[in-house]
DNA sequence: GCTTTGATGCTCAAAATGAGCATTAATAAC
DNA sequence: GTTATTAATGCTCATTTTGAGCATCAAAGC
């Protein structure tokens, strides 16, 4: 039996039948690939976005923080996400409300096995939000908050330190180290590209890059996964920092993407009452979005918006112990989403604290 | 040897461990999966936006068209997208530029076969924005508009009459079918997202909202697609009228999905760009702009906002035969990726027509 | 030369934003 | 109990950012 690559790559400019056939082939042939889900389950517990993490064995890393996860199995599951659900219930206890597919990661050598023996892994992460409150049958794994993975994302104490301290002159050097192969090879310039990324140099800041920047730091060699699938070399590595806790195989890929995609949904569609409880105050609410963004908004404002575009109803209810004048408690107004087509929290530029 | 599924198809509370050491196993155990990669390539070619089609053997329902293609070979390629570009030069003799990863499909029954023995195949969509103009090496495939594939989605000339002849009455009728199961089991009922998709009594087009659309159509089986699937009866298909031309496999879902993806995206990211010539006048690129998003936009206004965002710069040459005055010719600003960190051609609400 | 068809320049009112000021009502400190 | 402190809320105001038009300008066609 013809191989399926073989087929397929020779030059002989194939059309679309051969492919076809191909691909509707019997289970035999199939090339060694396995379907990976996994799931960066994100809550807020006291204004901390926290991620739900299995713990495994050590790899050979010695990371063993990794995200609940485990292989598609169509014979058992009509759907990914039905999967996914299914996993995350047998590893976790949890049952999933809302969950969203992220991306599919298929590169080879990012998944710790790298000899030819082992199947190659596309993983296919997922986005999922959850009250943390439902920790009601939580039998493993456990929340860490999310910025432990990734430190120089915390800006709700202002410009987190470890970006001056030790990303911008890492990543300056790198930028200035001679490219091996052709000259200006890159479409846009590392030295661009660390500018943009980080805002330095007078860029702006953006909060939705967050992957863009793990890459980028994964890139040139600066954080331990990098290290593991052998992009850098030991002994170059010895002298370096940690920058954030890694994570297994592509996992902490998979949480970057999972953070980047909730600072920006959250601005246009009303996915931060997913990880709301029930009722709760405005501030509350606010500490929750500042908590996931960063920046720190204006209050006032921050009210009129969310109250303007009707995305809350008070409850009735005052809630007393918030330290100063009691706050009325609302809810998410779930007929919104009968009435607008996409309204979210969107959210100012992040001006002086309030 | 325990095959992957009986080893994790058991409720006993499996932990990470597990999971891991199966995944990391050799690929005999390998799940029947197969990755299909299809490219939804779209350009504008006189206003109108079009997709790369190739020619295949009818399925059983007849289809020929589908997008370029071919199973994912983590043997040849080391990553996704690169298995794509290959495919895609091999079928089309087209190289990509701008290509992002849309989303993948993984359900059963969606791919034609339906039987036991076919490997299941998960499909991972792509969508990729090119310049008509680069028909050069164009050996396979033609271009098609992608209105023939959803004319609902074409509201150049105002509101398409097939909403309210066709989708409209049969849609309702099938939202007032009682559901087979529970009454209201339905997170949102049917007749609620219908109104929604489709902006019915009242409610506002969300010109975004290509998939959920479609699938609403493929759920109400009012497509064809949804008949090959066995979705719906032969009988009670005949009496269907056809919306839109089908095409094999999922992938008319994949198209759905880049046209819903290209009309969110160049709202917040310089992507019309990709598809437009490297010097164009304003009201082209404005009519490009239209073509993708259907609804006519106040053209002084869509100038002052490109201009003013400093998306694009004068080359100092006109174009004379535009029909009236003769017109300052544009070229994009690639500066501009450097200065502000997302600059896209954000438009108002659709007005009356200037 | 006159008309038609767009391309451009500018103006204006309405709506959305960004920042503060002022008041109110609990709790904590005397 | 009084008073200071801490938030929650109600409102105001100056800017910007939109949404819509009016007016002019410059080729091509009669």
């Amino acid at each position: 039996m013809i191989t399926m690559n073989m087929e397929l790559s020779g030059r002989g400019k194939p059309i679309a039948e051969k492919a076809h056939r191909t691909l509707a082939r019997s289970a035999m042939d199939a090339a060694a690939v396995e379907i990976g889900l996994n799931a960066a389950i994100v809550a807020v517990r006291e204004n901390e976005p926290v991620v739900l993490i299995v713990r495994a064995e050590p790899d050979q890393s010695g990371a063993t923080d990794a995200l609940p996860f485990g292989p598609f199995s169509p014979r058992d599951h009509r759907t990914l996400e039905g999967g996914l659900r299914s996993w995350v219930r047998d590893q976790t206890g949890l049952d999933l409300g809302y969950a969203e597919q992220l991306y599919t990661f298929g590169d080879r050598g990012r998944h710790t096995e790298q000899n030819d023996v082992a199947p190659h892994i596309v993983s296919i992460g997922y986005l999922a939000l959850t009250q943390a409150s439902s920790e009601h049958g939580l039998t493993g794994g456990v929340w860490r908050p999310w910025y432990q993975y990734f430190p120089w994302e915390d800006w709700r104490r202002g410009r987190p330190e470890i970006i001056s301290n030790e990303i911008e002159p890492r990543l300056k050097a790198w930028a200035e180290r001679p490219v091996n192969g052709s000259a200006a090879q890159k479409p846009i310039a590392r030295a661009d590209r660390v500018r943009m990324c980080f805002g330095l140099d007078g860029a702006a800041w953006d909060e939705e890059k967050v992957l863009d920047r793990y890459e980028l730091l994964y890139e040139a060699g600066l954080v331990e996964e990098a290290k593991r699938d052998g992009r850098i070399s030991a002994e170059a590595w010895t002298e370096r920092c940690k920058l954030g806790a890694p994570m297994q195989f592509d996992h902490r890929r998979v949480l970057a993407t999972a953070i980047g995609r909730t600072r920006a949904k959250i601005k246009y569609r009303p996915v931060v009452f997913e990880l709301m409880p029930d009722e709760f105050t405005l501030y509350e609410l606010q500490k929750a979005v500042e908590a996931i963004l960063g920046p720190h908004l204006h209050k006032q404002n921050f009210r009129r918006l969310v109250e303007g575009a009707g995305l809350v109803e008070t409850t009735g209810e005052m809630k007393t112990r918030t330290g100063g004048r009691p706050a009325k408690l609302f809810r998410f107004r779930r007929e919104v989403l009968l009435e607008r087509p996409a309204p979210g929290v969107r959210v100012s530029a992040p001006p002086a604290r309030n």
